[in-house]
DNA sequence: TGGCGCCGTCGAAGCGCTTCGACGATGAGC
DNA sequence: GCTCATCGTCGAAGCGCTTCGACGGCGCCA
């Protein structure tokens, strides 16, 4: 491997100056320049990561901390950790990939050894464990999620409680006056997971500014826990007309049940999804819904990063506002003459 | 940050010796040992992993590359990923995460600026052009999958040939006699896609060496590629007893599908599914099924870069033998006296 | 009791890069 | 024509660690 050592002879130079033609730290000539370039693409040389991380105290590394329990929905997990890889790469960072069961001794792992620049951390939960450790690091963080006391750390996310109004409102707008939500799975609830908690919210407080009848009921992705929360939704709302659905994991069993109960979408029964753009299009039938946009949130992370790291001024607490895009499963409800 | 000198200092020994603690590349006395250890916790000393890099050239990182595509499948991608992730922490290696899209640059990158000591490859085609960017490098790679011409590159990943003649003789053992074979969507097979096609391969031959009727067909995973896959089958296969289902999207359409029908799942038609096992059993029914085995195939991946790191032997490529579990969704086929 | 070998430790070099201060050359200002 | 910035480049220090050769002290054997 050749060394900046190596270039600066080819072209005649101090390896300072070759250092600069790469940073552009100080102004060279232009003849120079060409010719220091000239040597690096003939020697083929790359700088070696670990000496300039050394000298610059720069790794050019970001960690990402991704759940692995498979009760969150894997593919919007990949979602964001592709969103993540792609704006990184756009920065010209790497990530370093680990894994949220390491917990707090991950973080501080590879935080004190240098190892990357900066932390996003996803899964985060109401009191999330992770925090005072983050605190503490020397390098900033990024969560994807908002816990109850962010004090400090950035944090980005898809406004969920504006998405849960966003979805009651086009439903009462339709004329719907009785919604169910169906929400994640109990252990997400239990573990306080960020997200879950704030659709809740969301949804609890638009329901009563609207004057709806509502019920929140979690639901396991399985057929059973599937037709269990729909059997109790219909005993303790009778009459509901439309359902949000926050599980994207039951969302094709929730469809398949109502169809073989004979209940028609939208005619019988409305659906509002909370789901990326590309579930909802691709069910049976496309299905009204907000996005949970991925790739922007992803993108969104990275750049408060890059923002965090270079002392730009940046908003502690950013989510996005909620899209709500009307498809094929939302309608005015069935009315007594029909 | 303490530094390796701050710790020598505490702990009146020179830095090497420290070092030598860490490392345990040279006989320490207990004494030593124990306050070298003593201020290494008290100070909160993690070695910085640059300095470390460029002073031992090496960096304790793996590099993994995972596909992003949305066509194949992603849970067991991710399945794979934290296979690797964990087994790297074992270790006692990170890892990086880059996607294929970078291509042979991205693997050049990381490589030539030694950031990793080695590379696992994912999503691996017939003529993959990494290959050859692959073996240029000075890093060890494992690829999971198997390409064409592998020529000194190890690989590691299910025996797919043999897993689809398992699913064949467990089907033929019960008498069926006219199979078809359910693949991934078209898209998969164009790219080259090396599991599909060894797949592929080992159906034809198995069989031809059952004597069974068969036939194979790509299907879309959606819920009009489904129909059309079943029609298609049944038109060219008529009278056919038993489905091997190698795409995990569309299992579960595939299986409405077939209720839709009115055909009973095992009565009337055998399914045989090839995904991993949490898949087979989270279906209506407990699929009988061929494992893919992403922990052990990710926890060998890993292995395998490790004993190349350490120059201990292995063998280039490396097929693990598949398991089939016979659950609720085959049978004997119905015979005319049923 | 003297010599030899081994054990445990030290010191220094060096890994490849960045960065800071310095310095010659050039051009502008008076 | 002389001073003073400015521009472009250089040299050297230093980032924090590993590793190699060296060396003192000890136990062992003769």
């Amino acid at each position: 491997m050749a060394t900046i050592n190596d270039v600066a002879r080819a072209a005649g130079v101090s390896p300072s100056t070759v250092s600069y033609v790469l940073s552009g730290r100080r102004p060279i000539s232009a003849g120079t320049r060409e010719r220091v370039q000239a040597a690096i693409a003939e020697l083929g040389f790359h700088p070696h990561a670990g000496a300039r991380a050394l000298a610059s105290s720069k790794t050019n590394v970001l960690a990402l901390v991704v759940p692995l329990r498979t009760d969150v929905n894997v593919p919007v997990i990949m979602q964001f950790a592709t969103a993540v890889v792609t704006a990184s790469r756009v920065h010209n960072h790497d990530v370093l990939l680990l894994t949220k069961d390491e917990g707090t001794a991950g973080l501080e792992r590879v935080a004190h050894s240098t190892m990357v620049d900066a932390l996003i951390v996803m899964d985060v939960e109401r009191d999330d464990v992770r925090l005072t450790a983050l605190r503490t690091l020397k390098q900033p963080s990024v969560l994807i999620g908002l816990p109850e006391d962010p004090a400090g750390i950035a944090c980005v996310d898809l406004d969920f409680e504006a998405a849960a109004a966003e979805a009651l409102r086009h439903l009462a707008w339709h004329g719907h006056r009785r919604v169910a939500l169906v929400g994640p799975s109990p252990a997400v609830y239990k573990r306080g997971t960020s997200y879950a908690e704030r659709f809740l919210t969301g949804f609890t407080i638009a329901s009563a500014t609207l004057g709806l009848e509502t019920m929140t009921h979690p639901c396991e992705p399985d057929r059973e826990g599937v037709r269990a929360c729909l059997a109790d939704i219909d005993a303790q709302l009778p009459g509901v007309t439309a359902l949000v659905v926050h599980n994207e994991e039951a969302l094709r069993m929730v469809l398949e049940e109502l169809q073989t109960a004979g209940r028609r979408v939208p005619a019988d029964i409305s659906v509002v999804a909370i789901c990326p753009r590309d579930v909802a299009l691709n069910m049976p039938l496309p299905l009204t819904s907000v996005d949970i946009p991925a790739h922007d949130v992803g993108g969104l992370a990275v750049e408060t990063a890059m923002r965090l790291l270079d002392g730009r001024s940046i908003e502690l607490v950013r989510l996005l506002p909620p899209t709500l895009v009307e498809r094929k499963s939302s309608a005015p409800p069935a009315t007594a003459a029909d």
